[in-house]
Order: structure tokens, then C-alpha cells, then sequence
DNA sequence: TATATTTACTGACTATTAGTCAGTTTTTAA
DNA sequence: TTAAAAACTGACTAATAGTCAGTAAATATA
């Protein structure tokens, strides 16, 4: 009988619509200072009823966060279709994050403060990575090793542990230039400068030769 | 008159007795979990007491983070005296890093802790180096302007954006390490791997030569 | 069609905690 | 000895995450 597809699909309907309504609120009031109280406004439900949908203002904002990695791994996969060899496909997909942490910097924002927090509901204690089978990271792991089959990126570090580095490095620079924009124009500096000068340093390191 | 120096330094003390009841509660129980009446039953003192000290949790958290700040930076002095030259120094700065991320974890997660908040108080709305003159991140643009003087490291990026570079990616890889053990062990990685694969990406690049 | 059951939802509640303030105690000055 | 200033606190408020008993609506059953 269609009826319980349907009402399962109104269900998802339900949560997305939360989310939608999650999102507006915390991306223009603030994690901390949004309330759920404020998201069932705008979702013209009861407060009470969020918590049928989601175990925790944590977990809601894991619902957000989520979309987020969607989004991203979406053009992680656009952008190995971009280079000509696994390597140029590894700047690629640089430039792909560095894309997302502009054009979706509230789900960038809201991911980087995700992770941050000590979680407590979270069964992975404390990895957003971890909760999402098909994710990013993973992704860029796979590349890398495409890259050491096809000699196009060096070896001598496994893709894991370089993927986890690219990764690692990457955010932090972005974190940097998205959520510290007030100190950056301080020091008179740039932010397409410093992305520039990310992709130079991984490139060719650091001592002159 | 001795009397006014000798209150003023008590008043230090008191502030700092506040923060070191703040240290253990906070640092055992989480940010998040610790509450304002916890700190000033560990420092034997009425809550009310607490806010003559600080004007805010936040404050007082980053009162915490102002410390760990400081030993950073000396050990950021104490590093430049090993290596040979700047770009030595350099690497020394990284380790001293990474060493303060380990031995100091505690104050490593408070400080990414502090810098991930949206804060509300704090002048400088978004930046905790911004808000102490003498910070480990000036002292290392310094170094970097020396090494490019002393023609051990690269130019064509300047000091401060190269800097500001070490820094965030470096942190980046920290951040990993340090706060998502649990991941980094369901894929069987090393911290000791990641971090000597971060310095050997920033030296030398990550293209096959 | 009438009734029972399951599902979706909510108003009113509790518990917790950051932050405040009027007032007390202690120390210093006159 | 008394006045003034400084250090401190108990008892409070306001805000908000999360709960729960109960209502309303949709579906299944007879």
C-alpha cells in the first residue's frame, strides 16, 4: 500500500523542512545565540515537535552540517573531471574547497563549529568525517592513490596520511581566512592571497633551493 | 604608601586563583559542561564573586587561553636558539608547536575552543591573537622575515602571509591530531605519521618531481 | 458508517545556569 | 572611634534545552 511510502516521504518532507528552517535561523542569528524556539517559529511548528524529528539541538545542527558535506563532496566529484592527471585533479579539488568555504560559508562556518564542540549525544564522539559513510575525505584519499598508481604524486607518505594532511592543512588555512576576516584586515592581508600562497607552499615547500 | 601595590598584587593573586579552579573544572569537565558555579566552588567563592574578576564565562575562558598563549610563545623563543639559521628556526618554531599541542593539549582545545566561539564580548570580535600584543603568530612572521633576509627561506610570498600560512595549516594538522583521535584511529594513522608528513609536505612539496 | 488504533503534534511544564543586585562583612582612612 | 571604601555573597531573574501528558488528525477495522 502507497500510504506508508507516502507518509514516509512526508516525514523526510517534515525533517528537510526543519532543517530549512534550522538553517535560516542559524546561519543569520548564530549557533549559540539561535534557540529552538526560534526555529520552530519559523518552521511554524511546536518545539516539542522538533525533538520528534531530531534528538538535540546538536543533532540538528548535525542535520545542517551534513548537507553541507553533501554539497562539497558533490564538487569534489565535478572537479576531478577538470584535470588532466591525478595530481592536477588533487589541485583541483583544492580549489573545489576552497570554492565551498566561499560560496557556502555558513555550511563551512557550521561544520568548523561543529567539529569544535565537545560532542555528547554523537555515537563517534567526535568526528563529523566519521558519521558520513560516502564523505569528502575519503574521497580525496581515493585520488591520492590514484595519483601514487599513476606517478603523478609522489609516494613515500600513504594517501591516508597525506589525504588527512591535504585536508587538515587546507581547513585550517580556510578556517583562518573565513572565520578571522577581522585580524586578517588588521594585517593588511589579503585573503585570495593567502590561498594563493597555500597551493604555492604545497607545491614547492618552503626552502629555497 | 605599600598598601595600594600590596592589594593590587593580591587582586592578581584572587584573579588568578580564579583562574586556576577554572583550569581544573574546565579542563575535567569540558567548556560546554562546566558551569560558573562549579569554578567558584573549586576557588571557594560565591559565584557573584567570579564576575567582579571577569565579566563573562568567555572571559574567564579566555583568561585560560591568554595563558596558554604566553608559554607557546616562550617556547617559541626558547626554539629559535637551536637551529642554524632562520629556516632552522623555522622548523624548530613547528616543532615547538606541535610540542605545545601535546604537552599542553589542554590549553591547545581550549584555545580552538575559543577561537571556533562566536564571540559577544571581546572587542576584537573575532580574533584571540589580535588580542594579545606580544603573540606566538608576530614572532613567527619575524623569523620568517629574518630567514628571508638571511636568504634561508623562499621569498616571493611575503612574511606575513607566509606566516599567517605556517600558522593556520599547522594548526589545521594539530587540530586534527589533537581533537579527532577517535577517527584517526579508525583508520589506523598515526599522530607521529601525520606530523612528520606535514613537515615533509611543507619542506618539499607534494608533486613527483 | 461507526469505532478503535496509530501517528502527528502541542501547551504547559521542569531543570539548569549565566548573569545581577541589594546588602553584609572586612579592611583602610580620617 | 567612626566614616568610607573595597571585597564579597545570598537570593534573585531571565533565558532556554529538553520532557510529558494529553489533544487532534489520519488510518485501519468491524
Amino acid at each position: 500500500m502507497g500510504i506508508v511510502e507516502r507518509k514516509e516521504r512526508e516525514k523526510e518532507q517534515r525533517r528537510s523542512e526543519i532543517i530549512d528552517a534550522a538553517e535560516r535561523i542559524f546561519f543569520s542569528k548564530g549557533f549559540e545565540t539561535a534557540t529552538m524556539e526560534d526555529v520552530a517559529n519559523e518552521a511554524e511548528l511546536s518545539k516539542a515537535t522538533l525533538y520528534l524529528y531530531f534528538k538535540s539541538k546538536e543533532d540538528l545542527h548535525f542535520g545542517i552540517c551534513a548537507r553541507g558535506l553533501k554539497i562539497l563532496l558533490e564538487m569534489f566529484k565535478k572537479a576531478v573531471s577538470k584535470g588532466k592527471n591525478s595530481f592536477e585533479n588533487l589541485v583541483e579539488i583544492g580549489k573545489a574547497y576552497m570554492k565551498f568555504a566561499q560560496k557556502y560559508n555558513n555550511y563551512f562556518k557550521c561544520m568548523m563549529h561543529f567539529e569544535i564542540k565537545e560532542l555528547q549525544d554523537m555515537e563517534c564522539n567526535n568526528c563529523l568525517l566519521g558519521n558520513i559513510d560516502d564523505c569528502p575525505l575519503i574521497f580525496l584519499i581515493r585520488i591520492i592513490e590514484q595519483g601514487q598508481t599513476d606517478k603523478s604524486v609522489k609516494t613515500g607518505v600513504s594517501p591516508e596520511v597525506m589525504g588527512h594532511l591535504l585536508w587538515s592543512q587546507t581547513t585550517g588555512v580556510l578556517q583562518m581566512v573565513n572565520t578571522k576576516k577581522c585580524h586578517l584586515f588588521q594585517e593588511k592581508i589579503n585573503a585570495e592571497e593567502i590561498i594563493k600562497g597555500h597551493f604555492k607552499i604545497l607545491k614547492s615547500g618552503i626552502k629555497k633551493k
